[in-house]
DNA sequence: TGAAATGTTGGGGCG
DNA sequence: ACGCCCCAACATTTC
């Protein structure tokens, strides 16, 4: 018997871990693990947990249409194997890759646990087109620019064409059990008032995309990310859609997606180093109360506060308003972009490891390929260029105007000059 | 995937 | 018609 392990993969179609569990004789044992060293950490509302949980019973629901059902654990991953494999006989476990730290440290020891009674471990590329050492220079280093990364992703993907994983076509091998399938409150968790909002990538928006994705008051965004965070759609059939258009705008969002993993997969340590090392000298300001204020939606710049108050509503924060609150927090502020980083991965739905420490090294300054540390956003001058008739801002800021709006914590002059002093201070240093 | 500061140009008011 | 000043508009440099 197999088992094949659902991780970020939460999906039947086109799964290339589960297409090759399933194409051969073997019946296949389907599971998925709550781990607690992750869901410790969350609150019990949390609802990325919930939307997990709503694609389990989707599968749920699928495989019973087969007759089949899915395995729900809870448990350090490790620990659950070492029982399935005592109480079945296991030859091989599958599964599709997943490139963040802790995720690489958890599969070590399930390897190595495998290893020991003579298991196979098998892991597939699933959730990228091009992963680490299938993009780099000549000579095997990786990209740490954009640009040409992005040209030898494109040259790559025009040599080869796109194969697809028909895994839900091979149903039938999957094994009959009697294991649980465990419910949300099992593990802890309440089901959340926040929903996952479906994706968008019609044609129009594909075709329109690089005019309409600056403004946060059109629906000019995929809303994509969450589901390729938790693999409810196939980045095979995003990319393959997006290379459809002669406007490459939105599949080079797509491969900056992958720019970031494979940056994130050769240094780690960017999780909480600053990847431009020289940057780890600022003084930073870190000051509590004004990091309240940030994370509140109230710091007297409206188009900063309707930001922080979507996210905290929603679980999600338009793009171009992200770089504003990120640039805001930290060269306005003069705030640690960690901090950032970490209430950005309390309250994003599409939380991205990968992506959300990329995204905000490049806003700190301190990322490869990132924005120079004078460029700063003046987030009055971003009112006039992406939201000038105030639509997204009041939607957020209905008090926009009135005595119970706050003033500014800051001043915009100083607070810029401030910041050119601190980040040229650290930088002259070495 | 900036914005401010500084420089240049040219039209118009005016003596 | 001319020189001078002002300043908007645009370009370039700087942070």
């Amino acid at each position: 018997m197999r088992i094949f392990w659902f991780r970020r993969d939460l999906r039947l179609e086109d799964n290339t871990g589960l297409y090759h569990a399933l194409n051969s004789d073997e019946e296949v044992l389907p599971i998925f693990i709550f781990d607690p060293n992750i869901l410790s950490q969350l609150p019990e509302n949390d609802a990325r947990v919930s939307f997990i949980y709503q694609q389990l019973e989707n599968i749920q629901k699928q495989l019973k249409g087969a007759g089949k059902k899915l395995a729900v654990f809870s448990g350090d991953a490790t620990n659950v194997f070492g029982k399935l494999i005592q109480e079945n006989p296991i030859t091989s476990v599958y599964t599709n890759h997943d490139y963040e730290p802790y995720a690489r440290k958890r599969d070590k020891a399930v390897f190595q646990l495998l290893q020991q009674h003579s298991i196979s471990f098998k892991t597939c590329k699933d959730q990228v087109i091009f992963e680490k050492d299938e993009i780099t220079k000549s000579d095997g280093s990786p990209y740490v620019v954009y640009t040409p990364y992005s040209k030898k992703w494109k040259e790559e993907w025009n040599k080869k064409s796109i194969v697809h994983y028909p895994s839900e076509k091979l149903l039938d091998k999957i094994a009959v059990h009697s294991y649980p399938f465990l419910s949300l409150a099992d593990i802890g968790f309440k089901t959340s008032e926040i929903k996952v909002p479906n994706f968008n990538i019609s044609d129009n928006l594909i075709a329109n995309y690089e005019e309409t994705r600056n403004f946060p008051a059109i629906k000019g965004t995929s809303f994509l990310s969450t589901h390729l965070r938790f693999g409810t759609i196939s980045i095979r059939k995003i990319a393959q859609k997006a290379d459809q258009f002669s406007n490459k705008t939105f599949l080079n969002e797509l491969i900056w997606r992958e720019f970031f993993m494979q940056i994130l997969w050769y240094f780690p340590h960017t999780i909480n180093q600053s990847f431009k090392p020289q940057y780890d000298a600022i003084e930073w300001k870190n000051n509590k109360n004004a990091f309240q204020l940030w994370c509140e939606g109230k710091t007297g710049y409206p188009f900063v506060d309707a930001g922080m108050r979507e996210l905290n509503a929603t679980g999600h924060m338009h793009n171009r308003v992200r770089m504003i609150v990120a640039s805001f927090l930290c060269k306005h502020l003069l705030i640690d972009w960690r901090w950032g980083e970490t209430y950005f991965a309390q309250k994003l739905l599409d939380y991205e490891q990968a992506s959300n420490v990329g995204n905000w090294q490049w806003a700190a300054g301190s990322g490869v390929d990132a924005a120079p540390y004078f460029r700063i956003f003046n987030p009055t001058e971003q009112i006039k260029k992406f939201d000038s008739d105030l639509q997204y801002i009041k939607k957020w800021i209905p008090e926009l105007g009135t005595d119970s709006y706050p003033q500014p914590i800051v001043d915009h002059k100083e607070a810029r000059e401030k910041c050119l002093e601190t980040y040229k201070k650290a930088l002259d240093k070495s």
